[in-house]
DNA sequence: CTGTTAGCGCCTTCAT
DNA sequence: ATGAAGGCGCTAACAG
């Protein structure tokens, strides 16, 4: 393999011990007792493969069992935070099977990469795909063909019934994060979205009407800033501040980029926060938490998307007729920093 | 293999097409030319394999050539900045191959898992590893035992001669801090460090008093802190400007973390930055890149540790015999922010 | 131009 | 209690 001198397998470790290959691989496989083969000749099996660094050849294994133990995850870019933290939530449940590891990629919003990295993916016969969702790509098409699970993070793919998904319930938190400043005394509440191309976020911009109309307040149309891909969040604060009536008393963002932009303008138009504004925003990224920024945040357990796509993608392959799962991420938090007017954290 | 009926193999597409085996592999293989396989067959082929849905089997592939085209990638944990930005520098490379893909996983510091990893990486036959230094482990011996190439980022392994590895010229770094701090009529730098317990970091350590030196000016030990384990960079600052004779004009931060914390103990201690105290950091992490808390750093390309590496292993693979490469990146730059005096950026 | 053949290392049924 | 044998899907040397 690396070079040198032969590779050793199972079958060398049968002639060294002057065994069959069947004892051997059974013995390896921790079959022994099931088989009736003596604890001595079982010892002396580990011994020689031990001597000998033998080490199994899962493509073997593989091949012949027609699984492969690989689960695929595929994100857009590893270089946000969160992708980071899927990862480790996946790891946590992943590591406990023993069975399965995970085969991780990545693409770079590049489609004809994403595709390459699919084929990758199949062509090591994967036995489930988590993803975070993607402009509609027909390569996901294919993985379904193929009868492979397939797993959605971080957001729903409605044009795909038959994927599963693991999703962040974003109406919840954006509900928890506006009663927030509802009991904090503020009425006059604005909001900051994006608008990603694919229009994912229309979710957290109907949530936020949502609360904002259960808790018997109006939503002006002045304080509601989509920001388009591109386009600064400042300009969007600086507009929803102008002009000479009633400015907010409050600002929910759905990004935590937009937060740190609003934070920036809020305080350059000579308002304080919190006294005159309030600021709260979802993902509790490790910018809000730095003492000197310290933005209020929605936080939304990013480690337990993981651990239940991870889960979801064992059951599935496990049941592999079973329809599609839908999990969505009750849990949030509400944590006060400066923004915000409580005890802080 | 995910369910339903039997895989499509080359054999199917072969029957389909009414050819013999052979001939399909040349073709998938792209080796119809060199075979003389007439241009019509070969589109047959093709067409075949598309409409079958065909994805080659890796595992055979592998099993048969005596190689995965992966490249092991171990980490002890992806929570921190740079494990990732390495990532992306070692895709930017691998990605263009074609033929090697990443293999990525971490331990998160847990010797039996790192054990088990390792192991995994192995069974998967990867044709090298990419790995950050940790305490010295048995397993990596196994590594070389079966002479797969070793490749080291971070910190050197001086324990493993034999090992590769790809490193930050950190002497020159911090030299090239120190000299702008001295630029900038700085005269009492003080130095802020951190003892991992291996002591990886000695080399920071041995670079700050050399790069004093070179400045002619003189290291006190007072201003020449290593933070120990578990213990707050925040007593440490306040040590090394506690007392009535004369304080640091300037701090050199080997960390971003203790960077981070020095600027609030200054601030705290009702000092100015940087009018009255300086502070450069190496570790250009996201958070000294924030508007509001801008510390000034010495910027080391980190995607360049990932490109290297990915280079380095592939010239292991390509010619197994050569000896260790041992690269240093020597890129850096000096970065004025808030905490230096400079242009900003 | 195309086919036959012999494995790669492992698992597993069947026979002894 | 142990072994022989076949085959997973693919490649490549060797015939035709």
């Amino acid at each position: 393999m690396a070079s040198g001198k032969k590779q050793v397998t199972m079958a060398t470790i049968a002639e060294e011990a002057g065994l069959g290959r069947t004892t051997v691989g059974y013995v390896l496989n921790g079959k022994a007792a099931e088989r009736g083969i003596p604890e001595q000749t079982a010892q002396r099996v580990f011994e020689i493969a031990e001597r000998l660094d033998y080490v199994p050849n899962e493509a073997a294994r593989d091949l012949r069992t027609q699984r492969s133990g690989l689960i695929g995850v595929l994100f857009q870019s590893l270089g946000a935070e969160w992708p980071v933290r899927v990862i480790q939530g996946l790891q946590d449940v992943l590591f406990q099977t023993e069975d399965y590891h995970p085969l991780i990629t990545a693409h770079g919003h590049d489609p004809a990469l994403e595709e390459r990295e699919i084929q990758f993916l199949l062509r090591r016969r994967v036995e489930a795909i988590i993803c975070s969702a993607t402009a509609m790509s027909d390569t996901f098409r294919t993985i379904l063909k193929r009868r492979i699970p397939l797993v959605f993070i971080g957001h729903a793919m409605p044009e795909m019934p038959e994927a599963s998904s693991v999703l962040f319930d974003d109406r919840k938190a954006i509900k928890a994060g506006v009663r927030r400043l509802v009991e904090q005394g503020r009425r006059r509440i604005a909001y900051l979205g994006w608008d990603f191309p694919e229009g994912y976020f229309q979710n957290r911009h109907d949530g936020f009407r949502e609360a904002l109309e259960e808790s018997g307040l109006e939503c002006r149309e002045k304080w509601f800033e989509i920001v388009l891909h591109g386009e600064s969040p400042e300009a969007a604060v600086r507009r929803m501040f102008s002009g000479s009536g009633q400015r907010p008393d409050a600002v929910f963002s759905g990004l935590w980029r937009m937060a740190l932009g609003a934070l920036e303008t809020i305080e350059d138009l000579g308002l304080r926060l919190p006294e005159d504004v309030a600021l709260i925003t979802l993902e509790d990224h490790l910018a809000c938490r730095l003492k000197r920024i310290g933005i209020s945040t929605v936080h939304q357990p990013i480690e337990e998307i993981g651990r239940q796509a991870a889960r979801t993608a064992l059951d599935l392959i496990a049941s592999p007729h079973s329809g599609a799962i839908r999990r969505l991420i009750y849990d949030c938090e509400v944590i006060d920093r400066r923004t915000t007017i409580g005890q802080g954290r």
